[in-house]
DNA sequence: AGAAAGGTTCTAGTTCATGGAAGGTCAAGG
DNA sequence: CCTTGACCTTCCATGAACTAGAACCTTTCT
């Protein structure tokens, strides 16, 4: 499939698929027509890409990631010890982005939404840890 | 307190520390030296700071988050309607890394660490969605 | 006092894209 | 057949969010 529908399918824009492609993160075959021609797995990769980086996994993270899914060749223990550490990270990622929506869904369940100045903010966010 | 203390207690090098004050993200205080002053509310910012960018979150969403904390004068309902927009996003990449979280812990369980040709990588990630 | 540690500003470079120009390709309709 | 418009190509420039380094000042330690 071209360009446009890997696009469309994996979230990422053309330019973005293009500019992984420079910098080696995800090279794709050629048409005929000198067209880049993406397969479902290439998909896959891109929309795994397009998940970790918008996480806040930085490209070479997202690099090593990838390498769970392609490399076949390199020695599983290799790949186990990638994901194990990734799998950390990601925990206190978790852990981390739960603390942040429980702090807002409060301020939302609490806030009553108008002007009265005891919106629960300050006491709720500002204050402590 | 110094911004090399504020820096060590908040996770932000100082250079992204006085970066954020150029962009004007958080504006500190100044000692009679000239050194930036810090307040504890101050790395509470700081903190939130760095764990919202290290979420994926922008600068300038960032910034939104901040105003929740930081702006007494906004009308309540403006700031629940960020908070709630905002929300609705954090849910999603809790979903969307839930999701790598499993894959991965599938692969770790799966894998037996060592040469075998079975390792789960192939079938478990990259065929399927 | 002298050196190490940590602060200041300023300019420049890096990473990760994103926008736009100039031009080749393709599928559909007149 | 030929044009129109969507989609593709490469290349160069710009933007966002840092990051490194130079040159210099302040505090602290011995």
């Amino acid at each position: 499939m071209n360009i446009g529908n890997a696009s469309e399918k994996s979230g990422l824009s053309a330019k973005t698929i293009r500019y992984y492609e420079d910098i080696g993160l995800l090279l794709a075959d050629r048409a005929d027509n000198g067209y880049r021609d993406y397969s479902m797995s290439d998909v896959h990769r891109l929309r795994f890409l397009q998940r970790s980086r918008s996480l806040g996994f930085s490209v070479e993270e997202c690099r090593q990631l990838l390498s769970l899914y392609s490399d076949k060749d390199r020695e599983s223990a290799d790949v186990k010890a990638i994901a194990k550490a990734k799998l950390t990270e990601i925990d206190r990622k978790l852990a981390e982005l739960t603390e942040l929506r429980d702090t807002l869904r409060h301020l939302v369940r609490n806030c009553h939404g108008d002007k009265r100045p005891d919106c629960p903010i300050i006491e709720g966010l500002a204050g402590k840890d």
